[in-house]
DNA sequence: TTGATATAGATGCAATTGCATGAAAAATCA
DNA sequence: TGATTTTTCATGCAATTGCATCTATATCAA
């Protein structure tokens, strides 16, 4: 082994990871860019959105929006505040957990993502998509679904 | 196609693109955890003084340093403030430019950049290499770097 | 039961980020 | 040259995030 593999960053596994890191990252922005421009909210609203619809009675406790979304605690907590607050969604007392809370979609919200899907959808493919083939992308998407089975709970 | 390929968020693209996002974050998140729990500063710190030492002279102008991290221009000016404040690198005025300001790598920045490597290699193998075969690795790897190279400039 | 521990969620405060804008120098152009 | 535009970098302010901690309820063990 060479010096370089000992005291630099360019070791196979790391490379890959940041490539991972850095496509994502820039990805990401583009297409925060673009919902933005369309004047809609962060992704991280529709993430807790979708979720909530795909739920079943299109609510969930915030523990579990924090499983399903891999938001901190505290993020998750503020982040519902503020999708309450404008309206996408509502808080309930939980009827089973006196500690609870039950987080309930909103028609508002469901609107919202009903509108927010065809930019989302287009950003992601025009940023990410249209720069892989098909096989490539099915080829990245079988490798990150092996490596988040392993990683995570939930998905 | 059926209907929910077009209201719902479960096309190929989207879900591949799912995947990356979840997985760097993910993993990111691990990584930062393991190197603060050893006592050093967040990665993007590492990134950036990893710049400064590949750079000729090791010293990189900030628009040099945005270029190279994606990060927003205001983020590297405020960054690279603390990484000074620290002792990690120094700014001096640039000589070609008036405008200018040229960042330079500490002696204390290259002993940090040494001493968070091992630890950073480790995290990056225990959190994400070793879920992956090396093919996989391989695999993962190319894609995304011939993705990135149709959408970023540098790298 | 009761006492100890764990879980759910909220929040004060500090740090960081994003946005908008400013100042200064450079580059362009009429 | 002088005016205009662009580039480089910084920063005030608001929003968001991270950390630590708090309250309340639930769970578990004796």
């Amino acid at each position: 082994m060479t010096k370089a593999n000992v005291e630099n960053p360019n070791s196979a596994p790391i490379e890959a990871w940041a490539r991972l890191h850095r496509a994502s990252n820039t990805i990401l922005e583009r297409v925060e860019v673009k919902l933005k421009a369309a004047g809609f909210p962060p992704l991280s609203w529709y993430d807790v959105l979708l979720e909530l619809r795909k739920a079943e009675g299109h609510s969930l406790r915030p523990v579990e929006i924090e499983k399903r979304t891999l938001l901190a605690q505290y993020n998750v907590s503020r982040l519902i505040d503020r999708i309450v607050a404008a309206g996408y969604a509502e808080k309930r007392k939980s009827s089973e957990d006196g500690r609870g809370v039950r987080v309930c979609l909103c028609p508002e919200g469901e609107d919202l993502l009903v509108k927010m899907w065809p930019i989302y959808r287009q950003a992601v493919q025009t940023e990410f998509a249209d720069h892989l083939s098909q096989g490539e992308t099915e080829t990245l998407s079988l490798i990150l679904k092996n490596l988040l089975s392993q990683i995570v709970e939930v998905k």
